[in-house]
RNA sequence: GGGGACGUACGCUAACCUGGUAGACUACCAGCUUUGGGAGCUGGUCGUCCGAGUUCAAAUCUCGGCGUCCCCA
């Protein structure tokens, strides 16, 4: 281990959280700022979490027949332009390349912002019958998008890392299912994992995904009241398919366009972790995807290193055997005070302290990162108190989350209080009209868009917060990342 | 889209106004010592974003460039 020693969090949380945000990223080594503006080093500690979640999603969509592929970085011009709708949503935000070597390309390539136009030029020729039906896959990998305002780590960066999924369905109401299990995996993943609380619904016509028939989303509420997209899963119709020829014959041996589905998370859920679970003292990461479960932070003088250590390593090898992943930081040139401070800036969520008084009792002290909870236990006892912090600090984690989210909530129909409530921070859920002019009234006058129109939604509608026409939604609004 | 702050060692910062030996803390390296909440001593290594101008002399003044961060919409 070479870590450099770092100073601890300086500033509370609610008192300033962008520089909180800031300190808990770098100083718990999540990541470092590069070069250019917008890019981050995904350092181990935040690069592990990344595997996580890619083992979990990986888990479920494999689970139902989708396959991991990679498809070119580098996407012609020509290409990108194809679906109207899509070119005109990404090309602010696309680098190009314009030079290979010393020599001007006669036409420039797009490095992928989203791979719709790349994947979907394969598929036009890997789609000839019913049979090639439902194609399923996904992949790994990183793309770009000009963000000159306001980068964050993780939140929103030139680059980052995500997956896309696209798959090619016979029919309308396929590709219909395809989306939603999509989407109840991203809540799963999210809320089971993670231990993020999500509202899920149905994007409005201005904030959907630029070339679909429609998109649904899952989002959650940051502590400084702002809103966070966290995956989405589109149904792109068939107008991908026209614009590239995706065409199979089906069983009447009739010439028929595919349906398409795209849907994506990325990186970003790693920020949402940081910034929903994070204390003063540092990250807090939920057990289900901490790299390091448990960390055994021995004590000792000169002379008793000996029977400290080797309690230490029993004490570790017990726990793995019950499946906890777990470190031994026996690093002899930091104190315990200070191992306990990295380790919490870290977000591990289990500290084991073992010194000479508790191998003489036969005992350890188990803390709990979220509450700080200390308790000495028997050395019987320690792999089941270990095994059962995890399930409820998991389980707290989420229920503290989502009473904050719910709190953060605020229901009127009254512009002038959906005013104050945004001004506040939080969601307003609201009725509306479904006309965009009242959502661009909003975004004008507060700086909030329409989030989500939730699938649970009421159904019986008042007026329009705005306008006060007959309701046709129910919304959420906030300003958001 | 609008506003603000800034660029000196890994990091944070002093010297800048009033031009003249770049200094502190932290980190890093070596040794001694210490260890139940970021310990101490001694010694050592590393720095003025880029370009032009003014000047005997530029971290400092002028101009240009590049780049970063924050806030608001």
């Amino acid at each position: 281990m070479s870590e450099q020693r770092q100073e601890g969090i300086t500033v509370k949380k609610m008192q300033d959280f962008s520089e909180w945000y800031t300190q808990i990223v770098t100083k718990g080594e999540f990541a470092d700022y590069g070069p250019v503006q917008g890019t981050i080093a995904y350092r181990p500690a935040s690069y592990a979490i990344w595997e996580k979640i890619q083992n979990v999603f990986d888990g479920m969509i494999k689970g139902t027949g989708h396959r991991n592929a990679y498809f070119p970085l580098l996407i012609p011009e020509s290409f990108l332009a194809k679906e109207k709708e899509h070119v005109k949503g990404f090309a602010p935000e696309v680098f190009w390349v314009t030079h290979s070597g010393n020599n001007e390309l006669g036409e420039r390539y797009a490095v992928r912002p989203t791979s719709e136009t790349i994947i979907y030029s394969f598929y036009a020729k890997w789609v000839r019958s019913w049979r090639d039906l439902p194609l399923l896959l996904n992949q790994w990998c990183n793309v770009l998008r000009a963000e000159i305002k306001s980068t964050k780590p993780f939140i929103r960066g030139s680059e980052f890392l995500w997956q896309e999924g696209h798959t090619v369905h016979a029919s309308k109401e396929e590709a219909d299912k395809e989306v939603m299990m999509i989407l109840d995996f991203y809540t799963e993943l999210v809320e089971k994992y993670l231990a993020l609380p999500v509202l899920s619904g149905f994007k409005s016509e201005s904030e959907r995904f630029a070339g679909a028939l429609y998109t649904t989303t899952i989002e959650m509420m940051m502590p400084d009241g702002k809103a966070l997209q966290s995956g989405t899963s589109h149904n792109l119709g068939q107008n991908f398919s026209k614009a590239f020829g995706i065409r199979f014959m089906d069983k009447e041996n009739k010439s028929q366009l595919a349906w398409i589905t795209s849907w994506g998370m990325s990186t970003r859920l790693i920020g949402a972790v940081l910034m929903v679970h994070g204390d003063d003292k540092g990250a807090v990461l939920p057990p289900k995807i901490a790299p390091v479960q448990a960390v055994i932070i021995p004590i000792y003088k000169t002379g008793e290193e000996k029977e400290v250590l080797k309690k230490a390593r029993e004490i570790k090898k017990k726990i793995e055997s019950s499946g906890v992943s777990s470190e031994l930081d026996d690093r002899d040139d930091r104190t315990p005070g200070w191992k306990f401070s990295e380790h919490e800036m870290k977000g591990t969520p289990i500290r084991i302290e073992i010194g000479p008084r508790d191998v003489k009792e036969g005992k350890a002290v188990i803390v709990r990162r979220d509450t700080s909870e200390k308790r000495s236990v028997p050395d019987s006892d320690i792999a089941n108190t270990v095994l059962s912090l995890i399930e409820t600090m998991q389980k707290d984690m989420f229920d503290r989350a989502k009473a904050n989210m719910k709190n953060s909530i605020t229901e009127t129909n009254d512009y002038k209080k959906l005013c104050e409530a945004v001004k506040k921070g939080g969601f307003v859920l609201s009725d509306w009209c479904g006309d965009s002019s009242c959502e661009i009234k909003i975004k004008e006058e507060t700086g909030a868009t329409n989030r989500l129109l939730p699938f649970k939604d009421m159904k019986k509608h008042g007026q329009c917060v705005v306008c006060g026409k007959n309701a046709k939604h129910q919304a959420y609004f906030a300003r958001a990342y």
